[in-house]
RNA sequence: GGAGAGGUGCGAGAGCGGACGAAUCGGGCGGUCUUGAAAACCGCAGUCCUUCACGGGACCGUGGGUUCGAAUCCCACCCUCUCCGCCA
């Protein structure tokens, strides 16, 4: 979220860097709101010094044991109740101008490069190469069935579209990638494992950037309200929410395997069919508070992270920076990694890699208490490190055999128990 | 779900109608001492809002209420803990 003292100071700045994603902010109503608001606030805090000056007169009577003086008394009572209509006043324009403020999504840190929508993404580079298949692959959806370890009819009729069974061999590989990815980050890349809450309240949704503005993507349990977490960057992030933490603790770096959970609305008929776009799915997730003079190189090195999980799997993939207008409401910067896949010869989004800066911590109140003693507010990332049912998708196109069965890459063998291939029961 | 206890600053923890924005300890920052460090000692220091500034104001889980006056009393709600019930 943006200081409003910010705004006041630099509005247009901000308005040219926000770029398109500015647009539809009402930047005048914002400044009036902000402005009205300072005007009551001033007016009540002068009652309130005039009320404490009369109460400590009132007090110093009474203990000398003088009679009460009515005409003090009628003083105080009467800036009693100035004072609650004045507060009453302000409460709604408060309301409004902290809604709006909610509403404006994250500048875009200067090195990201500027568009309207995905085209203008801008490659880094590749690893690997696409597999050379010397007949013409089945889709995941396919081999996964006549494999019989993915059963998707039987997920509808219980639960609808967008959900998926996965059964013996297919369950394996979903639950080997989580233990594996898992591994990999807390004994290799220094991440502690967490294991969050999947349901979530309204506060903590707020402060990862969900709400208020992108409620209807979420699953949403009304009786508690609750929400269901889209994806373990909240839950993980909010771990320190109102909290000022240790300079000398950071950078904190935690894993999270965790199913997600999302509405998809507004994506109907987009990726129906198969693993890509479910409404729940598992992810392994990456998340990071830092020093803001050391966010950016954090950046690169959970980018690495995530890209260790795929070069051990022997996935081809690639790195994108997303584009201004490409970018999610939070982020500063971002990087999509994503993988070849083989059926349809492209690049799917496996994993999404930002830099929020301060703001997840100015939603959430999240501070560190530097070296001199004063706080400000840490940096936050996360990364998808990575999608599992993503990575199904890609393994079983990539691996699989002209006789139907899938090879499971050595990285995931002890994983597996030893499997090395998936073949027909 | 029932009964009880509690939610106070970075952390622990006192305060239970006015002089309390809050004792004390720990941690932090600055200094003295030391070749350096530790220890010891001295000093500084809550968060937020508002003001060009001086200053002013708010905040002791949240929201109401009682009172001239509330961290302190009352009510509701939220959360935590203990016991019971239920359950994995």
């Amino acid at each position: 979220m943006f200081d409003i003292r910010v705004i006041r100071e630099s509005g247009d700045e901000i308005q040219s860097r926000l770029g398109d994603r500015g647009k539809e902010i009402d930047w005048k109503l914002l400044l009036q709101l902000d402005t009205e608001r300072r005007d009551f606030v001033t007016r009540v805090e002068k009652k309130r010094h005039r009320r404490k000056i009369v109460l400590s007169e009132i007090g110093k009577l009474k203990h000398q044991g003088k009679p009460d003086n009515t005409e003090l008394l009628q003083e105080v009572e009467k800036l009693a109740n100035e004072i609650k209509a004045d507060e009453a006043l302000i409460k709604p324009t408060e309301d409004r101008l902290n809604d709006l403020l909610l509403r404006i999504p994250n500048i875009p840190h200067t090195t990201v490069p500027s568009g309207k929508d995905e085209s203008y993404n801008e490659e880094c580079r590749r690893w690997g190469t696409p597999p050379h298949l010397a007949f013409s692959p089945l889709p995941h959806v396919e081999l996964g069935e006549s494999l019989d370890i993915l059963d998707f009819k039987r997920a509808a009729r219980m639960s609808g579209s967008r959900f998926t069974i996965y059964k013996g061999a297919g369950a394996r590989l979903e639950r080997a990638l989580i233990n594996y990815m898992l591994d990999l980050h807390t004994q290799n890349h220094g991440y502690l494992e967490i294991i969050p809450p999947y349901l979530v309240n309204r506060a903590g949704m707020t402060g990862t950037g969900q709400l208020p503005k992108f409620e209807s993507d979420l699953f949403y349990i009304e009786r508690d309200d609750f929400f269901l977490i889209p994806t373990a960057e909240v839950s993980v992030t909010n771990i320190h929410r109102e909290e000022i933490l240790d300079s000398s603790d950071l950078p904190l770096r935690y894993v999270a395997g965790t199913p997600c959970f999302r509405r998809e609305a507004g994506s109907y008929g987009k990726d129906t069919r198969g693993l890509i776009r479910q409404h729940q799915f598992n992810k392994v997730e990456l998340v990071s508070f830092t020093n803001p003079e050391k966010s950016y190189d954090e950046l690169d090195r959970l980018l690495v992270n995530v890209e260790t999980v795929l070069q051990h799997l022997g996935l081809h993939y690639r790195v994108v920076t997303l584009c201004s207008g490409d970018m999610g409401f939070s982020a500063a910067k971002t990087y999509d990694v994503e993988v070849w896949m083989p059926v349809q010869g492209v690049f799917r989004e496996i994993s999404s890699c930002s830099n929020f800066e301060t703001f997840q911590a100015r939603r959430a109140q999240i501070k560190f208490r530097g070296s001199d003693g004063k706080t400000d507010f840490v940096h936050t990332l996360n990364g998808s490190g990575v999608a599992i049912g993503r990575t199904v998708v890609a393994i079983l196109e990539t691996f699989q055999q002209e006789d139907g069965s899938v090879l499971i890459p050595k990285a995931l063998q002890p994983y597996m128990g030893g499997m090395d291939k998936i073949e027909k029961r």
